[in-house]
DNA sequence: AACCAGGTTATGC
DNA sequence: GCATAACATGGT
């Protein structure tokens, strides 16, 4: 019997559409980090290391959220709340990206067909960092797979009502982990020793979210970029999806190329300066620039079936 | 069957 | 400093 779940409300600000948001969260891709339902995603996360699932829905004039499993203090609550709003960037003023992209004839489309789409974070800086590794070099599906491995093996799972939810492993469930142990799940060894690296330095404290936002934007990046297995990609994706940093432009990243391609008709891949000058008129939205790039790669299709 | 995937490091000139 | 190989495997 369905007890008490609390419910609690969010307005939704202008220029967002929660359909957008599901849309990109599914993508057509296996992401085992949360379950779309109809117009609804559930997920679970650690709050104070307990696991916390819950339901964000959609609703005339707000988000609908409901916890599923955790504790009903007030404190578990607001967690979730901040998630929520952070996860989807509720608190933007998207306006002027909005004015932005329709004054630019070739990327005005993507005003109108992802009107209201949000930069969905990463909010959790370790999970943003450990999947870019994963996902370098390998096309998405087989990064989708490695990552739903990683995380059905040594994260915290939960069932509710008959069906399995996995929080992304904390930095203590694989600091001890061995490249070894990796190796069975088709990681390469490097690809292990990165992750595994970079699981003990948050471990032991020597890397966190709160300490790499009390940087200016460029310690950051050399920050980062100084740790083994973050080259300048991971970090620029890891400013975008996790730091929430404005203004990062993954160089190099192969499905910008191929989105730029496609719209400027080019056929090579740009170099970064043509890159920089794609953006220039953009300064302050380059990471919403990329990431509506990104989103240009995958079409919707009509008639997707639905289970 | 090559060649590219939401790259990075190690090595050699 | 710049070019190249190696990495693991799937998709096209």
């Amino acid at each position: 019997m369905a007890i008490s779940t609390s419910s609690l409300l969010i307005p939704k600000p202008k220029l967002f559409d929660f359909g957008e948001i599901v849309w990109f969260l599914d993508r057509g891709y296996d992401d085992c980090m949360h379950r779309i339902e109809e117009n609804a995603v559930v997920k679970l996360i650690a709050v104070e290391e307990k696991p916390v699932l819950f339901r964000v829905s959609d609703a005339t004039d707000h988000l609908t959220v409901e916890i599923y499993h955790g504790d009903s203090s007030t404190q578990t609550q607001e967690a979730v709340l901040d998630y929520v709003t952070e996860w989807f960037d509720l608190k933007l003023d998207l306006q002027p990206f909005d004015s932005l992209l329709k004054a630019d004839k070739a990327l005005a489309p993507m005003a109108i067909h992802y009107q209201g789409l949000r930069l969905v974070s990463i909010p959790d800086l370790f999970e943003a960092l450990a999947w870019s590794i994963i996902g370098q070099q390998i096309n998405l599906s087989f990064a989708f797979r490695l990552k739903r491995r990683l995380v059905e093996t040594f994260g915290t799972a939960l069932t509710y009502e008959g069906i399995s939810y996995h929080a992304f492993p904390t930095p203590a469930q694989l600091a001890n982990v061995s490249v070894a142990d990796l190796l069975p799940y088709q990681f390469s060894a490097r690809k292990a020793e990165y992750l595994i690296g970079i699981a003990n330095l948050f471990a032991e404290g020597k890397l966190s979210k709160a300490l790499l936002q009390t940087m200016s934007t460029e310690t950051m990046l050399t920050t980062l970029t100084q740790i083994r297995g973050i080259g300048e990609w991971t970090a620029q994706y890891a400013l975008m999806k996790s730091l929430r940093v404005p203004t990062s432009i993954p160089y190099g990243d192969a499905g910008l190329h191929n989105a730029l391609k496609n719209l400027k008709g080019w056929q090579e891949k740009p170099t970064r300066e043509q890159v920089n000058q794609f953006f220039k008129p953009f300064a302050s939205w380059e990471s919403y620039l990329s990431f509506y790039l990104w989103r240009s790669l995958s079409q919707k299709v009509s008639n997707r079936e639905k289970g």
